[in-house]
DNA sequence: CACAGCATGATACGGGTGTACCAGGAAAGC
DNA sequence: GCTTTCCTGGTACACCCGTATCATGCTGTG
């Protein structure tokens, strides 16, 4: 055999290349020379361990995926002993949002993804995204538990409350990585709609 | 002088090519050559009318914000009447969820200019985009109106409240481009959150 | 009629893209 | 020692990009 190296960790220095450009000059930017370049790496080694772009677009963005879930379980084990519906609904949504750098880093680098799905929705399709339906199963599953605790009016949609919540922080995302608003802004909607959703007079 | 052409008319017949492959394959396949296939004109034109690709990108984003303003303006026009701070809200926000194919093609354009500034924020900068920040302030308008009307809750703070729902039609919008939810799935969302904010027992 | 000027067509240039090909070196097994 | 296999570097190929240049129409005015 040959100069046995790590596979693993070879890929993950390239795809982490990939999402820094994506993230600081968008997916259009990340060509495989760009990437190579910024991975110190040459362009037949991405070509080698990716052997065609879509697959080094994939592997980053799972790979980005991983990074996310890592960070909200994070936050989820942050939230208070014991955690409450509430304080674990407010981890999971002010997760999401860019406040810090590396949250910053991460949804900047997902809407790169965005538009790149918009125009070749197949690349994503059978790769599968479940992430966001188990979020929004994860918040409605919290909401309901509050109900019961008599914490939130029993009136409301369980599913369609957490889906709108969850569509905000989406749209709050957007607006801050736009620079219409600041990251301490939305997370200051954020607190009052929760605050509205939880009874507090 | 020569074969005088209506100017404005073949800079709007080539800047809606430029939307429409935008709309249909993303703006990163909106090539100068792209554009004057789709247009059914040679490239020269396309410089001609617009000297570089950036004037041509502008040029276009402008008449979208025009048709987006125009949908509008429509939209509310139809609220009923005398048209009321709900069914105002209605209009402008349902209006803007991708439900038709209009507002489909709207949104998915706009949001292929999103990451197109993302990366790039120096392009729209000068330019200035003075319509959200529009909007916003027209509903939080519309929320006191409501309040004083007593429909809704004083205790709500009605800039944050327009600013919650905007952002929330915004995700809303994304996820249904996503094709994570359905156009219609997204309007019962935004109705019901307008049920909860508007007092519906 | 001729001329000036706007409008258009064809083509070229330099650069960047993803991918493919070919060669060579270094370590492990016989 | 030799070979086989893994790894890596360099380079080339088509192709597409935005832009520039040259040339040629056509048209309305003097």
């Amino acid at each position: 055999m040959a100069a046995q190296v790590d596979h693993e960790e070879r890929r993950r220095q390239i795809a982490e290349a990939l999402l820094r450009i994506a993230d600081t000059q968008g997916l259009q930017a990340a060509s495989m020379r760009a990437v190579a370049a910024e991975a110190g790496v040459s362009l037949r080694l991405v070509q080698y361990y990716f052997t065609t772009k879509e697959g080094l677009l994939l592997d980053a963005l799972a790979r980005l995926g991983v990074q996310l879930q890592a960070r909200m379980a994070q936050w989820i084990s942050a939230a208070g002993t014991p955690p409450t519906p509430r304080s674990l609904m407010t981890a999971v949504l002010s997760c999401i949002l860019p406040t810090d750098p590396e949250s910053r880093r991460i949804t900047r680098t997902y809407a790169a993804y965005y538009t790149l799905v918009l125009s070749d929705p197949a690349l994503v399709e059978k790769h599968g995204t479940p992430q966001p339906d188990l979020l929004e199963g994860f918040l409605a599953q919290q909401i309901r538990a509050a109900q019961q605790a008599g914490e939130i009016d029993a009136g409301r949609d369980p599913g369609m409350t957490a889906a709108g919540l969850l569509a905000m922080v989406n749209g709050l995302g957007s607006s801050v990585l736009g620079g219409q608003r600041t990251g301490d802004a939305a997370l200051a909607i954020l607190a009052h709609c929760l605050d509205e959703l939880f009874g507090s007079p």
